[in-house]
DNA sequence: GTAGGGTTAG
């Protein structure tokens, strides 16, 4: 008789079967699949091995439901199978089989070589395996097998295939596909179970379709925690925090009590809309439920909204009152510190999670040289690019290149940088592209300037921020001819500078103010206070920096059009509104230009208030006359 | 057996 102990003493043969066989690893290693046909069916052998003798079915699937449940290693199941000659051609034998790999999350390819053995799969088996292709890192199988089960078998489709065929084409993002499948569920009639509901509305969120996902949401009769949480994340990875938040809100109105999984999408939109007293009361609400300590992702998800924020204290507060970390605590920690200026502290988290034992993973790495490249540090920079493939064996990516790229154009080293992308073994993007072309913008480099802005102009016609960085490289040579050239050209082809903005909090509700915004009911009073602060600012020695005025227009006006900057405005307007020495946050749109940036180092020293202000790229943190990115970004 | 989550260069 077979006792569960034999089945955990052998597990060396599975290894010997499956490891030591080259071939086989190809084929459980590959991608695509060819499903068997009925000839493949007649032709192989009814079982893999039978060294031993034969064992009755139902004591096999006893104990592959044992191991499922109790998941062991895979190599023992596999070892027990070809020990014991399992006979998985007969369905129900198979099927557990199956079942038990996919529960354990064990590689496709094995689930697929029992799958092609199996005498007529049924829907149950079907099922099972388009599951597992879903929920594994290559889902594209999980569509194959389903059209090759419409095609060539006479089982059908049933309430469980759906949810996760969906799964696997929002994972794709396969929106043809996607749609066609939907049809068909509106066809079949399955549309009305909300398991499909919800997976439709996953579905569309994840083609970036969230308003046909909250067209179909208020729809549906019945809307469970799962199908807010879905349209709720929906909004919120799609850059609608604020549709996000007003669905929380709602939420709330007709009593669903929301869960981890909501928090983690509230707290995400409350960091992208830089939300920081929402993400406070948050905060206790988390808190309050227990969620704190006992759920890792809304740990993280509160650190990286404090990160979000500029609030760089309160995220290592969290970061070190939690009793579970993963690495993503630590990268979402190292990656805050990195925008927020910080880059030797950020350097120094990385040193101690080496030193924890944890494996850095390639977006830790992007927030190490995204450190290095702000604070100028070239060698640290390049030597941690080295280790990523050396130590970590981390294949570089096209965001790791661009790192590399703004390391050496904000250091100046622009013919080194020019040569890089040249060397590099990707194919440069406009991405890279832009990032050079930023770096000529700082420093003047006007001919390499030229000639980046022709590759953008090939790659990524009529984006926007080009034609602004050529412009203002223009305005700082004094080539006011070239800069009426590039306007007229954005206007020739229809191309429209983002208009610049700037949010503020105050009390519970957020202020916007765009440049020269005189629609506020305060502004008369924030217009007083921005000249009281040109005055004072004057005693202090401040010349207005105009060369990114995008306009040839005679100096005094460019003063006026910089010092209507849509951040002045918010400056001047929580100065006036709040009390004195209360730290000032402001979220940006655009990057926050030269004047700006002297005007607000100033303003810190002389009314001795802390302003952070988040732009599109990274933090400054005034304070005394200084700014946290040492000028440096 | 069924659906949903956080971190990424400019």
């Amino acid at each position: 008789m077979l006792s569960k102990q034999f089945l955990f003493t052998k597990p060396s043969l599975f290894f010997f079967f499956f490891f030591a066989n080259p071939s086989l690893r190809r084929r459980f290693s590959s991608s695509r699949h060819r499903y068997p046909t009925n000839a493949d069916r007649r032709s192989r052998p009814t079982t893999i091995v039978s060294p031993t003798p034969y064992i009755p079915i139902a004591k096999c699937i006893s104990l592959l439901q044992f191991c499922a449940s109790s998941k062991p290693k895979l190599m023992q199941i596999h070892a027990f199978s070809i020990r014991h000659g399992v006979p998985i051609t007969d369905p129900d034998m198979g099927k557990h089989l199956i079942f038990a790999i996919v529960a354990l999350s064990a590689p496709m390819g094995y689930a697929h070589n029992v799958f092609s053995q199996i005498d007529n799969p049924n829907i149950f088996t079907f099922n099972t395996m388009i599951r597992g292709y879903a929920e594994s890192e290559n889902p594209r199988p999980a569509t194959e097998l389903y059209r090759h089960m419409r095609a060539f078998s006479s089982v059908k489709a049933d309430t469980h295939s759906y949810p996760f065929l969906l799964k696997a084409l929002a994972k794709l993002t396969a929106v043809w596909e996607g749609e066609m499948v939907h049809s068909v569920v509106l066809r079949d009639g399955f549309e009305s179970l909300v398991f499909v509901q919800n997976a439709l509305l996953h579905l569309y969120g994840c083609f970036g379709c969230v308003e046909s996902a909250h067209k179909m949401f208020e729809l549906m009769p019945q809307r469970d925690l799962v199908a807010w949480n879905t349209v709720i994340n929906g909004f919120a990875l799609n850059g609608r925090p604020n549709e996000a938040l007003v669905l929380f809100r709602d939420m709330g109105f007709e009593g669903v009590e929301p869960d981890g999984f909501t928090m983690v999408s509230m707290l995400s939109a409350c960091g992208e809309l830089g939300a920081l007293a929402l993400g406070r009361r948050a905060h206790v609400y988390v808190l309050k439920v227990g969620l704190l300590n006992s759920n890792l992702h809304a740990n993280n998800a509160l650190l990286d909204l404090y990160a979000k924020c500029g609030s760089i204290r309160d995220a290592k507060k969290v970061f070190n009152e939690v009793s579970e970390r993963s690495v993503v605590s630590w990268t979402s920690l190292i990656v805050g510190l990195a925008i927020n200026g910080f880059g030797k502290e950020a350097l120094e988290l990385f040193k101690e999670l080496e030193n924890e034992g944890l494996v850095p993973t390639e977006i830790t790495f992007v927030g190490v040289l995204y450190a290095c490249s702000h604070c100028g540090m070239v060698n640290e920079g390049f030597n941690y690019f080295g280790q990523m493939e050396e130590k970590y064996g981390i294949v570089p990516r096209i965001e790791h290149y661009g790192c590399m790229i703004d390391l050496l154009g904000r250091a100046g080293l622009m013919k080194e940088a020019y040569e890089y992308i040249q060397n590099m073994p990707l194919k440069p993007n406009a991405v890279i592209w832009r990032t050079l072309l930023g770096a000529c913008t700082i420093h003047g480099d006007l001919v390499l300037g030229e000639f980046v802005r022709s590759r953008l102009q090939q790659l990524e016609p009529g984006h926007s921020g080009d034609y602004v960085l050529l412009s203002n490289l223009y305005a700082l040579e004094s080539r006011w001819s070239d800069v009426q050239k590039v306007r007229r050209a954005m206007l020739r082809q229809g191309v429209r500078k983002t208009p610049g903005y700037s949010l503020v909090e105050l009390g519970n509700r957020v202020f916007e103010f765009m440049m020269a915004d005189r629609s506020h009911p305060q502004s008369e009073e924030a217009y007083a206070k921005l000249a009281e602060i040109a005055s004072l600012l004057r005693l202090e020695g401040y010349v207005p920096r105009t060369a990114n005025v995008l306009a040839d227009i005679e100096e005094e006006e460019k003063e006026t059009a910089l010092s209507y900057h849509s951040e002045k405005i918010a400056v001047a307007f929580m100065l006036v509104n709040t009390a004195p020495r209360t730290p000032i946050r402001i979220l940006k749109n655009l990057r926050v230009c030269v004047d700006c940036h002297v005007v607000f180092k100033l303003i810190s020293k002389v009314y001795g208030r802390e302003i952070v202000v988040r732009d599109c790229t990274r933090f400054h943190h005034f304070g005394n006359g200084s700014c946290s990115c040492g000028d440096y970004w």
